[in-house]
DNA sequence: TAATGGTTTTAGAATGAGTCTAAAAAAGGA
DNA sequence: TCCTTTTTTAGACTCATTCTAAAACCATTA
């Protein structure tokens, strides 16, 4: 693994907010200054065929990633843009029960107002 | 509604079919020749504003629209391709108490094998 | 019928996330 | 070392979508 590579995916896994490909850029540039605009993209395409992280595409947005491949919910603001992980307990379950147990992955993106944005 | 509006609705109405917006420019275009290109975007994001359409976003592609607006979840066969809504019994109110009633409309996909491709 | 003001349409320019290109640099082997 | 492959880089490019500002349209009142 290229330390530009190396470096990208630390960015990922550094902290739990799901970034956009021009902050992993901004963030990676502060550890090794220089690093170009296409070799963030090209590592992010790598790592999410690797299955090392995840692509989220959101409404209207950019790309955020995560950096866990480990379904489960996201929850999107519609004011802020903010990006926040949750779960459903069972949901794995319950989705296997519409399946026949036959799922593989789901993908479940909630659009609401966060607590900040709904002025609680 | 102004005639151009109406028949962007139309166009989106008149078949099942989830079109991209340069698609619905096409055939809006037959109806209203000359049709700008702005006037269907305008006219999407009017449409979707007052909740008579949906904007469904996919992975690097053209945005598309759903002339229904009511949030569904859709199986994705792995192995034919097949696409199938499904409902989840009470998913809204279920979701609703994970935003304290914050939540705007949710996307569940969900990646699964069918029952023909499952060998059942 | 004309003037008014608000809304919608229009063509084309602008934006911006993401991709592509071609050359340079780095890595890996024999 | 020399050769080949992979990765990086800067900047050009693409293309869906948005913006802009002028023109067209529409309803209402005079």
């Amino acid at each position: 693994m290229t330390k530009q590579k190396a470096c990208v995916l630390e960015v990922i896994r550094s902290d739990k907010a799901h970034h956009t490909a021009e902050e992993i850029l901004d963030l990676a540039s502060k550890q090794l200054p220089g690093i170009s605009r296409a070799t963030v993209y090209n590592n992010l395409k790598a790592l999410e065929r690797e299955k090392l992280i995840r692509r989220i595409t959101a409404e209207g947005a950019s790309d955020r990633y995560d950096s866990s491949y480990i379904p489960h919910g996201h929850l999107f603001c519609t004011e802020c843009g903010e990006v926040t992980d949750f779960e459903i307990p069972d949901f794995n379950g319950l989705l296997m029960r519409f399946t026949d147990g036959r799922m593989d992955s789901y993908e479940l993106k909630v659009r609401y107002v966060c607590k900040r944005c709904g002025g609680e």
